[in-house]
DNA sequence: CTGAAAGCGCTAACAG
DNA sequence: CTGTTAGCGCTTTCAG
């Protein structure tokens, strides 16, 4: 790997200016009519010695750095590493590159990386928002910095989005329950402050009184293994019948139920029937399979990827859509028709 | 969010130069001595101004990004997902960003966007290669730019990496089933060119000549499901008696093998004991639940991102150890005494 | 104690 | 068709 070279040295060697070097370098040969043997000396030239923009000064002086800050609120979770992966590959793709945060689920931190990436002069931000705090979120958009969110979103307001339709893979997965006979189910939630959270609850609770169904329960508060573990027990303690289904909102709290079930020797779906929001490989081996609502994941990534880098470069003044995409209930063995 | 505000502003608004700011914001205000009131009035009217210094441009100037570039084969794998998640955090802590680079494990891809991290002039490199070719790798050690290795290393040379102790690994496992009295075993292999999947291979065939075994059978090429699901399928139709236990490479492996038992109406331990690598949650909620190798996945990333940004920091001429963190062997029910 | 000026590497008026 | 020059925002030498 030789010095790295810059465009001074090839206008030198080519005794040409770093203008013309510049241009025929940026393509703009042909519209400043630089002659063809010059052009064509110039690449040469550029390619012999390996040449590269130095991108720092690329993007100090054009003000653009091609680069998108990626803000999640844990990586480390299957749902979220998926997304990563798709919007890493997606922007190279459309050579940017991915600046990724993790805000460990909390909105200090959530604020202070985003002032962090944008010290950076990102060209843009995607985000998976830990909250319905916003005014972090407003206030770049308001200053014209690009943003789109991805999975969790605000209710209300006009913040653009790519989602899953949680409303309908809630009250589609409720209904699938319901037609099943059961007719006392608890629904296991996640961070009450999240959108998709919300959405999955009202599709719930909808599907439940559509069917004139009076035994609902709604419990938990995180989306994490050990909420669904310490509900479940509850579930299971209190002096109520326990349900005979449960809705897990997502595939970590799934897991903490399967560990309170296999405890109390209850078996799925002999005993408690089960559905979870959140298809992961893992829910075809379990025993039995899990049915599952699985999340359009690509399709979000790569679509706000798409729309986001578009009315960048299209330059667009305002990027404005609310996208919620249909999930797919993934039937398995995991509910027991009574 | 007002105008991001430059340095000059501040110095006209306090009457001082941009030198004096400079030095004032950067902490060298005592050294220079400048007076008590003008560092005073620079740092207020700096904080009232919300002035940040522009990234881009102390780049260009210092020729430091504070940046690192994380260069993985699969985001979406969980080890991989928590890797990343961890070395973010942690870079974070020392003020360095992480961008971030999914090879796809893909060769050709790894070059290619190492070069692209390298045009971007950020200031070192954490990868896991996804092959033993190095050329690119020791070329860019040679430029002089700070690399370290996590996981996936390069057997023989000095190029640094903290990895797991695989070979340990390997063998203590390979050693728990010899001990179970199982002496037909077979190992599921992942790619076959990378380092861990060599060293654990040889721990696992290392036990067994110990124990004086000779049947064990080493199967597969790549860390996938369906990798694990096609090798099973091949060992329970051989003409040969079906082994009476598997040690998988991977989880990824391990549901690939899962499924293939419950097809052939098998089940673990009765029929197949099972072991396998890389330990994940919901390996405990797999009925049964499976034993498994648990790399020290968080050690791993912390310890490789603080060394590589000590060494970034103090200067040191050049990276050089070799770290080999042991795994622990996490007992559940998936083996069978026989 | 403070400032003028050079320059990191690049692009784009403006001027021929 | 090509070059001169200014300047992006910052740090740092050199000169007071």
């Amino acid at each position: 790997m030789q010095k790295r070279v810059n465009i001074k040295t090839i206008a030198d060697l080519a005794g040409v200016s770093i203008t013309t070097v510049s241009r025929v370098l940026n393509g703009l040969g042909p519209k400043y009519r630089i002659s063809e043997p010059t052009c064509k000396r110039i690449f040469e030239i550029a390619e012999e010695m390996n040449y590269k923009p130095n991108i720092i000064a690329q993007s100090l002086r054009l003000k653009k750095t091609n680069a998108i800050g990626l803000i999640l609120p844990d990586i480390g979770n299957p749902f979220f590493a998926t997304l990563a992966r798709i919007i890493t590959i997606e922007s190279k793709k459309r050579g940017y590159s991915i600046i990724l945060a993790d805000t460990e689920d909390n909105i200090d931190l959530e604020q202070e990386l985003m002032e962090l990436l944008l010290d950076r002069n990102i060209d843009a931000i995607i985000i998976a928002p830990c909250s319905q705090t916003r005014s972090h979120i407003e206030e770049v958009i308001k200053s014209g910095k690009k943003i789109i969110l991805v999975d969790r979103y605000y209710i209300g307001g006009n913040i653009p989005y790519v989602t899953t339709d949680n409303y309908y893979g809630a009250y589609e997965a409720t209904k699938y329950l319901l037609q099943n006979g059961h007719r006392d189910i608890a629904c296991i939630q996640g961070s009450t402050d999240t959108a998709p959270n919300i959405q999955r609850v009202k599709g719930f609770t909808d599907a439940c009184k559509k069917f004139g169904v009076k035994h609902f329960k709604i419990a938990g508060d995180s989306f994490t293994i050990q909420n669904g573990y310490l509900e479940t027990k509850l579930l299971l303690s209190s002096s109520m019948s326990a349900p005979t289904a449960i809705l897990c909102l997502s595939s970590t709290i799934l897991l903490g139920v399967l560990k309170a079930l296999k405890e109390a020797d209850l078996s799925v779906p002999d005993n408690v029937s089960l559905l979870s929001f959140d298809n992961q490989p893992f829910m075809d081996y379990l025993n039995p399979p899990i049915s599952s609502i699985a999340q359009p994941v690509n399709e979000i990534g790569t679509f706000a990827t798409k729309v986001l880098i578009d009315s960048l470069e299209e330059g667009r003044k305002k990027l404005n859509l609310s996208v919620k995409l249909r999930p797919q209930i993934i039937l398995r063995n995991s509910v027991r028709l009574i």
